[in-house]
RNA sequence: GCGCCCGUAGCUCAAUUGGAUAGAGUAUUGGACUUCGAAUCCAAGGGUUACAGGUUCGAUUCCUGUCGGGCGCACCA
């Protein structure tokens, strides 16, 4: 995934996090030898109009005139930077003409805010292997290097004073500039030049993560990939669609324009990562996604989180009871599971011999809100199962009666309990318990497993 | 105007990539705790899969058109 280092990370990056690192996961699950990678979007104009709020600001803070860039950024957190340059660098800066202290400012703040990104994102649990850097693509001159290549081989094209990669060669609707009249660079210069660094690494498939937004942007690249001699489908781009928070049934308006938006910070505090990671991967990336901050974080039987990871919780109840009772937990290779016979119980099995069938399927379709479905059905099939059987043998006689009043009540109370409860009891033999708590542990394993895959906790206790 | 994505139960969404009677959650209504976790379970109602054609033994899925929604269409990123 990738982001300007211009501000904090909003909810949307927060569902395309989500959304990478568990495809990320998912492939290595299915044996691939999977790479995590951020692009740091530290170059161009979005910087350096970072770097015009700022100075502004810090302006600003000197009791200095300004007058605020008509389209920099309005969030509170430009004043906080600009605070941050004004204690470090004093008032020198107001010396310095604008081209000058922009820059600076820039630099300071997008390393801050960086910092930030990266802070974010280890608290919501989703890590990196490279942090790279579009910044250092120019400095090594790559950007030049990767149209001059493309150039040789007539890819790249001069007309009316700019460069053209000629992308309408693989099917782009047209020819796109990439070095502007003025001798910049566009953007895409340098995701070309990326993505040429990315396939020189060897890699099979490259994955992007983008906004949905970005969708007309896909024939470019897949261009991109085609002029440096590799298959079109070694790219695959995942496009997150926007998410609409909401409190309830109230929507919560933003704009990021005015600096109003929801920060991914703020709704993980807010419900939890676990919470949050899970409404992120329960829709297609494709669909639009209602995020309701107040269901998110009900810990109630309509939160779908919960229902999963409680089924998690009351699975290990189960085992600490039995363990208490010196009920042995046994494996599966020890117990009769002919006994198994049950509807719910050879459903429980079936389910269980799809998982692997589900995490491969959901790899390679870049979809893991399957993942997140099988989890729920999973966890109902269990709750179902469990509700009408038991697995462990009711409290013995013996054991109760070493307080002798609770003695006296189980005996009225087994006769008041009706005959199918008594049925029930009767056909439960030790092999019979021994073969569900087995079955039960393959279900806890498989349930954690899932949301481990999902980058959730699989708690013991909630 | 052109392009991409989408349209499935009141609402939010699934449907093993073309397979059998289209499934969940939620909401509504009614029921189940003195025992292994009720953050749970059971039951009921709720559908012309936007519409119209076409391909196929078979279509929510593929093709064409219409309507409706979202997003793109920069020498911005």
């Amino acid at each position: 995934m990738s982001a300007n280092p211009t501000g904090p990370l909003h909810v949307g990056h927060g569902r395309g996090a989500a959304m990478g690192q568990a495809i990320a996961s998912l492939l290595s699950a299915s044996g691939f030898d999977v790479s995590r990678e951020f692009y740091i979007n530290d170059a161009g104009r979005q910087l350096q109009l970072l770097g015009r709020s700022v100075y502004a600001r810090y302006r600003e803070y000197w009791g200095k005139e300004v007058a605020f860039p008509e389209d920099g950024y309005h969030g509170d957190y430009i004043r906080a930077l600009a605070e941050t340059v004004a204690l470090t660098h004093g008032q020198a800066l107001l010396e310095n003409p604008p081209e000058l202290a922009e820059p600076v400012c820039a630099q300071v703040a997008s390393q801050i805010l960086l910092d930030r990104i990266k802070d974010d994102l280890a608290t919501f649990g989703v890590q990196f292997e490279t942090w790279f850097s579009e910044a250092s693509l120019h400095d090594k001159g790559l950007v030049q290097a990767t149209l001059d290549e493309l150039r040789e081989r007539d890819l790249v094209k001069e007309k009316d004073g700019a460069w053209w990669f000629r992308s309408s060669v693989f099917g782009d609707e047209k020819d796109r500039v990439v070095k502007k009249q003025d001798g910049s660079y566009t953007y895409l210069a340098a995701d070309m030049a990326y993505h040429r660094d990315k396939l020189a690494r060897k890699f099979d498939t490259l994955i992007n993560i983008w906004g949905a937004d970005h969708h007309g942007y896909i024939p470019r690249m897949e261009a991109t990939v085609q002029a440096f001699g590799h298959e079109k489908e070694s790219l695959r781009v995942v496009l997150v669609q926007m998410v609409n928070l909401l409190r309830g049934t109230q929507k919560i308006e933003m704009s990021k324009r005015a600096g109003e938006f929801v920060t991914l910070r703020e709704v993980v505090e807010e419900v939890g990562s676990d919470a949050a990671k899970f409404f992120f991967l329960m829709r297609r990336a494709d669909s639009h996604l209602d995020f309701d901050l107040e269901l998110a974080k009900r810990q109630s039987s309509d939160n779908p989180v919960y229902y999963v990871q409680y089924a998690h919780a009351r699975l290990a109840s189960v085992f600490r009871t039995a363990h208490e009772r010196q009920v042995p937990l046994p494996s599966i290779q020890d117990v009769d599971q002919t006994l198994l016979l049950q509807e719910e119980e050879l459903g429980l099995i079936k389910m269980l011999a799809q998982y692997p069938l589900i995490i491969e399927a959901s790899a390679l379709a870049l979809e893991p809100h399957r993942v997140t479905f099988y989890l729920q059905e999973l966890a109902a099939q269990f709750h179902s199962y469990y509700n009408k059987n038991r697995v462990l043998p009711l409290m013995d006689k013996a054991v109760k009666s070493e307080d002798g009043s609770q003695g006296l009540q189980m005996e009225t109370n087994e006769k008041a309990l009706g005959a199918e409860h008594l049925s029930v009891h009767a056909s439960l033999t030790p092999a019979l318990t021994a073969a569900r708590l087995a079955l039960l542990q393959q279900v806890q394993t498989v349930l954690r497993n899932g949301l481990t895959v999902l980058g959730l906790s699989a708690p013991e206790k909630m």
